[in-house]
DNA sequence: TTCGGTAGTGAAAGCGTTTGCAGTAGACGT
DNA sequence: ACGTCTACTGCAAACGCTTTCACTACCGAA
């Protein structure tokens, strides 16, 4: 007797025995092409489910040359941004039975790779979406890739991208301070790690003084960091040390402004009689911590630039080059307008009760 | 004179001819696998980096039968949680060179599949990583995947995990509030979305109960709602509506725990004099938030479960079945002993300012 | 010198699809 | 009845690698 076979894959072979047809008409039936009699087809639907056959995915794409798969390039997985982003674009993939091939640029290596020029796993995907991958015209160029890209978050001259208008979002940050009186302002500003050349930081340096220049209000300094919450926290320190500390903050993310108020807390400073406080995002968090911030909607844009890449791995023509998604102004109540207490008081202030 | 060729990509045989070998010494050389000579393998070396060549994927999985890919399946990309994980799982996992396909079980469509029994992406991985994907022993069995899996956050029996202890987790929360000397608390609890079946929740309540029980101190309820600071907001309503509500409450999530101060500042209800709040996880913000919370390490979480899963691969013999991650207890501003207050008055004060 | 042994190398057989091309059978017009 | 189309269907050639197996040198031992 036979011993129990070790239960092998079923191949298009075998289907094709077991439906009475050639191997070439499984695959035709199999992925719906035409040619293929209703009858037939149904025949070998039934004996693919029955042998319980799915095409192997190595040899598909070996022959075909399309892999049904999108790459994907992050600086960093960790940030809310990212994620929201991610969880975007594969709710879009999945609805479409596209992969997602995540490649991080955490390592040093990795990120040589990179500049080098080439990606890894170019030959696996069908194209690559770059989040937060600043390397301007001269890098986008540099990175030779075969197939489409999307950029998000950087508009890039010639390459398809989808990103907010980080200048206007800054302006909206800058109005609703000016507006509520605020005549010094400063600027936690960053740079994201491995992304030293993004375009982002000046955007919305940019809009927000030009405001200020236009309303005659005092940015007393911009201060760079990293976009997290340490980042938000020293930068504070360092305004505070200021001869004539501002009295409201704009600050690029909001993970930088929850450490900027962490730190006020720590300080005694109090948000917003003392301090407003504005930042960047609307993280989730940014609502249970009442911080008054611009709302980019994250996870959109990834749904979006998945979409876009799809219609590009389909061929048809991109309907405009760049992609600029809505931002909007958030108030809660880290900002109101300023005090009238002396600046130095602030500093001899003890600190404040718990949230 | 000839057009520019269209810069097709170098295969194996160019690089052979142009090192003057058979094509299966390249493979070997590129490989690093034994039996090439020296001088040989440098000669290969040299024309493959000159023709730039990259030995294409599929067709090497194709004929190999491996992948050097993981596969990692979660029921929400977006949570903190998840996004950690997955980045120290990338942290191994590209130090090895292995690529990570991610599907997340958002969709219903997709889970329905899970629940069925069959990992879409079977076929491509060598290996199958599963967060807070909870079907117990029974689910565990039904996905009958025909790699190396390794669950992340449940100890299901037979099958790899790396998880905390939970139990102790709650314990530590659970005596420190007794300690401090709070009497009567609740359970902010909860279930996962996407994951009916975690265990997790009653692991967390039954340490937390415990002691409790031991030291005679009153649970005065517990209430479910999501993992979510939207959920913990509204639990916190429910609270306040008792009779006589706790003194400190439990979070099982560090996002639920921010939506319980929220929900306290915005009703006036002073933490921690008035309510005590400890937290799970030591998300980032919670530092920020002045949280106690029961840390757990989450991204050597995910570096472990990937080293784990490589091991796995490469046939070693795991040196043990359930890997457990110790917790600490991380005690900050939310926690102090119970107020002398009466609970009522609670209800009836002021807003207090921002953080 | 001869012979078993070993390290290095190449020829060729897959791996499981997709797809261009040729072939077949029936339908239809004449 | 005889071409001429259609509409299917199957054959077989890729796709670009890995890996087995056979073969050639060349080694030291007998």
């Amino acid at each position: 007797m036979s011993s129990p076979r070790p239960r092998a894959r079923a191949t298009i072979d075998d289907v094709a025995q077991l439906a009475g047809v050639s191997l070439a008409t499984v695959s035709r039936a199999l992925r719906g092409l035409p040619h293929v009699r209703a009858e037939l087809r149904q025949r070998v639907e039934k004996a693919a489910a029955e042998l319980r056959y799915v095409a192997d995915g190595n040899a598909a794409r070996l022959a075909s040359g399309r892999s049904r798969t999108i790459g994907l390039v992050a600086p960093l997985l960790t940030t809310w941004y990212t994620s929201q982003t991610i969880a975007g674009i594969e709710d879009v993939l999945q609805a479409a039975g596209y992969d997602l091939l995540i490649s991080a640029l955490s390592s040093v290596d990795h990120r040589r790779k990179l500049v080098q020029g080439r990606l890894a796993f170019q030959q696996r995907v069908d194209g690559v979406i770059l989040i937060d991958v600043f390397y301007g015209r001269e890098g986008a160029r540099k990175l030779q890739i075969d197939h489409p890209v999307m950029v998000v978050g950087e508009a890039v001259e010639s390459t398809p991208s989808v990103a907010i208008d980080n200048e206007l979002g800054a302006r909206l940050a800058a109005e609703h301070l000016v507006d509520l009186g605020h005549e010094r302002v400063g600027i936690v500003g960053g740079m994201q790690p491995n992304t030293r050349y993004s375009p982002v930081p000046a955007q919305r340096r940019s809009g927000f003084r030009k405001v200020c220049d236009e309303r005659s209000v005092t940015v007393t300094a911009e201060l760079d960091g990293e976009f997290t919450i340490g980042g938000g926290r020293r930068t504070f320190a360092t305004f505070l040390a200021q001869r004539r500390p501002p009295t409201a903050l704009f600050c690029f993310s909001d993970e930088m402004a929850f450490g900027v108020l962490q730190a006020a807390r720590e300080r005694g400073v109090r948000v917003p009689d003392e301090m407003a406080i504005v930042g960047f995002d609307d993280h989730p968090v940014a609502e249970a911590m009442g911080l008054t911030t611009v709302r980019q909607p994250v996870r959109e844009i990834g749904r979006r630039s998945a979409q876009r890449i799809l219609e590009a791995i389909e061929g048809s023509r991109p309907t405009q080059l760049h992609d600029q998604i809505p931002v909007e102004l958030i108030v809660r109540e880290s900002t109101t307008g300023p005090s009238k207490i002396a600046p130095h008081a602030i500093l001899t202030s003890p600190p404040t009760s718990m949230p």
